[in-house]
DNA sequence: CTGTTAGCGCATTCAC
DNA sequence: GTGAATGCGCTAACAG
């Protein structure tokens, strides 16, 4: 009554394994291999028995196997700083359209707008070998750099132009976009400008886009100081509202509202509807990042446009090429690939 | 002048093995092992040397290695219809945060809605041999059923209630869920009620909200056949906006249209805003998945709330629990988890 | 076009 | 508490 009382009596159906697949189509087990690759030369008809007994067995090639053997994982690391701003998600899914098909996957992480955590990350990922990893943000912990400078796989920092860049770079000047932005809002007869933006200097690029705000109302000659900062990024939309109505608080006469992102412009938007404050009547509200939010709300929404799938595109388009340089033995000769911004002005302003 | 002209004269600098630091600080590799893992029984002051060792070199642990060893990768597979939806960033996020320090780490894949692509994404992921497979939905192919069934390691379908069950289940009736938000209007005293959703089938949570819908006219003794059908899921925001102008074109009468999500909802409202039209005054609109910018928008959205990132949570408890198991000789036996909805009464109705 | 040999870096299993 | 032998499943490198 027992059950499976000897031993390898068959146990709970052992996966196939390339060698089983190899017995039963009565070749080697590296004829599998090659005809599991395509790539390999196998005569047609061995391939189709193999292929048979594949079917059969109903296996699946093992990469874990195959990456111990051939040095190379098959992974891409990317980490963003969060999964659920849509921003970093079309990058991510750039990313993933990049570079599927040519045989890599992508091992994603989020940060939560966190260094340390990006460290953590930083770490966790090298232990599974990636062939090359992209993060995005061009400033990070010393340690995290380190490992990523050490790690002898390309890197690719993203929406970031960095200072001193690791390896690759393909971005944007937040700061530069902020200010064009700024600008715009000038030419159109805007004199007291606010930023409302994250508390914390964790968000970096949030950082950025307001050291750009501070410069443009300063080289215009603009009213300055006149910012709203909250909580921990990324600032939701509720926190826009909540800003808005304490920026008209604090400074009544404020004519435009330069907003971190196009959640919380969004966000300031709606309050100023329940309040039955006019949009752009009485103050004029402009994001950043271009969500679909903005496109559809009303009123449109005013904001600096980045193409950010296309950020991932590229990226996983600059990492194919590193990882292909590494392979053919050169010395892959870092990139800086500066993706353009555009601030596209709608109903808000 | 030749750079490294003898063999092994130190290439572009191996990284660091196990072996490596074993040698290093005078220990076996063993040794070295089981003080990185912290579970071993290793002397403080061995481990002390060992870690110094690591240090200097720059070691980092070889997962992918130690997986081909321990017949263990330490993956989840999660697979979700979009990674820019964010009730279904949510439930990866739950995932996550369920299994990082339990030493398991995602790999995510999407599916684009698209039952095909899963049974790719399916045969792919078994490729990396991960511990466990969580998948979003109910419906597969007949091929990728077949793999996930002799795959040999635990699956969670989540966001469905399948009625017939894979392994362990943690979800919902998206199809009870909207005919309680039906009856809800009905209780308000709406008549009238259409639905909004995507035409396709590829999105089965799609089409069994519309199903309840269909359900709860019929048996409400309503006007049936207000249906407005649009392209490819996910419908998106602008999607929203023209079905509503279409709906009120075809159907005067129609009092309340409900949305299969948030998103075609906030668009449906927006462009009733553009167009003058008072909601819900003119027409009530109400969504599902209760995603942020309903909770923001002007009017406020009812909705159904789920709670997407407990979803994850709850589906990564119950794959950990069936790891376990299996890692503990036990047979799984499956677990069916029903998480709960709400419907949430706010302004547009 | 196909097979053989060797070994990737680690963890399991057993000694001691 | 530590070490030695062994092999996970696959592919690189060569031979034929």
């Amino acid at each position: 009554m027992k059950q499976t009382p000897t031993k390898t009596k068959k146990g709970p159906k052992r996966a196939a394994t390339m060698a089983m697949v190899a017995a039963r189509a009565g070749v080697s087990a590296m004829t599998v291999s090659r005809a599991l690759k395509s790539d390999g030369a196998v005569s047609d008809e061995t391939r189709t028995r193999i292929l048979a007994a594949v079917e059969e067995l109903g296996y699946v090639l093992d990469l874990s196997a195959g990456a111990l053997s051939s040095k190379r994982t098959g992974f891409v690391a990317a980490l963003i700083p969060s999964i659920n701003n849509s921003n970093f998600s079309d990058t991510a899914r750039g990313i993933t359209e990049a570079i599927e098909g040519q045989g890599l996957q992508m091992l994603l992480g989020y940060t939560d707008y966190d260094m340390d955590k990006e460290e953590q990350l930083v770490r966790a990922m090298l232990t599974r070998r990636p062939d090359g990893i992209i993060v995005t943000d061009g400033r990070h912990t010393p340690k995290a750099r380190r490992m990523l400078l050490s790690a002898g796989i390309p890197v690719v920092e993203t929406w970031d132009l960095p200072s001193d860049p690791i390896d690759n770079v393909v971005g944007f000047s937040n700061a530069e976009a902020s200010r064009a932005l700024v600008h715009r809002l000038y030419q159109k007869g805007y004199r007291n400008i606010a930023f409302i933006g994250g508390a914390s200097r964790r968000d970096t690029r949030g950082a950025d886009r307001r050291l750009g705000y501070k410069r443009a109302v300063e080289e215009l000659g603009l009213p300055v100081g006149r910012t709203i900062s909250f909580g921990n990024p990324p600032i939701s939309m509720e926190q826009g509202g909540e800003a808005i109505v304490h920026l008209i608080a604090q400074w009544p006469d404020v004519d435009a509202a330069v907003c971190v992102s196009d959640l919380s412009a969004f966000g300031a938007i709606m309050e100023c509807h329940r309040r039955g404050w006019s949009v752009p009547g009485r103050i004029a509200v402009a994001g950043f990042g271009d969500f679909e939010v903005s496109r559809c709300s009303w009123p449109r929404i005013t904001t600096v446009a980045v193409d950010c799938r296309n950020i991932g595109l590229e990226a996983g388009r600059v990492m194919l090429r590193a990882i292909d340089d590494v392979r053919g033995g050169r010395r892959p000769g870092p990139e800086t690939s500066i993706v353009p911004f555009e601030v596209i002005e709608r109903e808000s302003t």
